[in-house]
DNA sequence: ATGAAAGCGCTAACAC
DNA sequence: GTGTTAGCGCTTTCAT
């Protein structure tokens, strides 16, 4: 982009202000404004409103990616999620982006799907950028995705799970034992049979397994299992609970959901068929979504702090910025059983 | 970053490898390398084979920064949301990134809240980055956050409204329309009396207006209105209805709920009280979202095809890199009153 | 407190 | 088909 009209209303890409037009017109070199943008005390008070004025006249924004590529830092944080339209993924993306661009960070984001292929392809896409840290989500990466990560040499974090052989760290709870929570809470509030709604996610599936087996253990009894290959939404959990009924549902079973969008699609249904819940059936939902206190009966739900998760995978790679290897590899942040009126 | 060891092994930032290193693996110069990457038709076969063995050896990673500021051009787009949390925005996120990533574009995400200020601040640091383009939602925006974005000469989407005066081009729909077809839909079904609920969104609000103006032209009637300052959400449909009720409903009311979480929470409250959806109160929502099919009765609502709208709006954008100026600006992505049950 | 010089790793001309 | 030469707009280092 040749500017050959030194015009300041010719206006391409940035007007193509530099650093040296800005110190031509403040009578310092372009050194100094860089110093005055990045350690304005170390200009003399003097000097330094010559250049805020000239800044202020051209319009200068400064160029990170020319000061990316000098400096070796990018200030950016590459962030990879299944899918930003899931509150569960969004919310903590949310939290997670708040740390950082209080920071100074920006967020690169790639949607992956729950798909391995695409999330390596996005991650190479990433590293080309040069970002000073990655988030994934989930602990499972291709082999290839794991040695570019490593050989990138920045900060990693993992997220909404937790791993014995974390990339670099990780940030989340055993989905395993929720499922196992769930299963305790169920034997103890006494109901006597139990069936699954499962999403068609990989982490879903481990906290039914963990369910079943555990309540099975628990009561020698045989979990009924309804799955789907798709995102869980209030329609499905309507329709599953239709399946069940037409299995022949044992009256006082109760329901482990996947999500809490099936546990309110359960609760609308029952309704409509005028079932006591949780008389006749009794719900467990999952993430704790906002609604989960609101809906008639309300619903209980295991919670996961996405707040906190996201806040903690944000400190945990500022703390890695800060000193290196100090801080502590695994971060458990839990989970909560909240019992409310549907079971 | 000193690099003294040239040993591969020793890995920080990338490995350090360069076009340069893997030119002098293959034989060849590093401008070569960048051909083959660029245009690999342009280099012979052979020395195609020993590049990207030396690629494929060294574990090369392009350096996109340097690339962005050699080539002026980042394949980067800024995406300002008010909140991804919101499906609303979320999902048309979703659809936006999804063909900008096919045309080889990454996203740089940034929320803005429903604050001018901070979408000012993060334009601004967006700009910095170069961004070969910029997704902003809304039509207002600060007169300096015009006057930046004008000034970079990138192309601009504003989306989620219409405007006369777009910065450069915009993707949406009129909220004042969407409001005045919710009331014609009202009158002409025959519903005599109508209050609202409101977010604390300005298009939600131009929304509510437009629905009273219109709905009271028709009627010589009195719109009842509820406003909250926060986000939609279902616990708050409910108290909405609460309060309506305590204030003395009339039967017969038709609601026009500036987002389906409020209307979803107005029939659960309802249900709860008895009363009979359409027949005490009838709901009309906005968004229709995933849901709205599903709830029981099922809800009217006005739908707006947010799928179409972010890829509409990625087009846009990749129209303006073919050919700057050949493409409409405006483009009006319409909405539609889905008659269900509720209404 | 300020400046001069070097260079980050690429792409874009322009040779040959 | 391949190489040479110049930058892109900054930060870093070393002088002064």
């Amino acid at each position: 982009m040749a500017n050959h009209l030194k015009d300041p209303t010719e206006s391409h890409r940035g007007s193509g202000v530099t650093m040296a037009e800005v110190g031509r017109l403040a009578g310092v070199s372009q050194v100094t404004v860089s110093r005055a943008l990045s350690s304005p005390d170390k200009v003399s008070p003097d000097t330094l409103k010559r250049i805020q004025d000239a800044i202020a006249r051209t319009g200068y924004v400064p160029n990170a990616v020319a000061g990316a590529l000098a400096s070796n830092k990018s200030n950016l944080i590459g962030a990879l999620v299944p899918s930003v339209t899931n509150i569960v993924y969004s919310s903590m993306l949310h939290a997670f982006s708040e740390i950082m661009w209080q920071h100074g960070y920006q967020i690169m984001l790639s949607e992956t799907g729950f798909d391995a292929d695409r999330e390596e392809r996005a991650i190479a896409t990433h590293l080309s950028r040069r970002p000073d840290a990655i988030l994934l989500t989930g602990v499972h990466h291709s082999a290839n995705a794991r040695h570019m990560l490593r050989n990138a040499g920045i900060p990693v974090v993992e997220i909404w799970d937790i791993s014995d052989t974390p990339i670099d760290c990780c940030v989340g709870f055993s989905h395993t034992e929720a499922g196992q929570a769930a299963a305790d809470f169920a034997l103890k509030a006494g109901y006597r049979h139990a069936a699954t709604i499962t999403a068609g996610d990989e982490r879903a599936v481990r906290r039914r397994d963990g369910f079943a087996t555990r309540y099975a253990k628990g009561l020698g009894g045989v979990v009924q299992q309804i799955d789907f290959t798709s995102s869980a939404t209030l329609g499905l959990g309507r329709e599953a609970l239709s399946r069940l009924i037409d299995r022949g549902l044992t009256s006082g079973t109760v329901l482990f959901c996947s999500s809490d969008q099936f546990a309110h699609g359960v609760l609308i249904e029952a309704a409509a068929r005028g079932l006591a819940v949780p008389g006749d059936v009794a719900v467990i939902g999952f993430g704790d979504q906002e609604f989960a206190g609101s809906t008639n009966p309300t619903l209980t739900s295991i919670r996961i702090d996405r707040q906190k998760l996201g806040q903690a995978a944000a400190h945990a790679l500022v703390a890695r910025f800060i000193d290196e290897r100090k801080h502590s590899a695994v971060y458990n942040v839990g989970f909560e059983v909240i019992r409310r009126e549907s079971a």
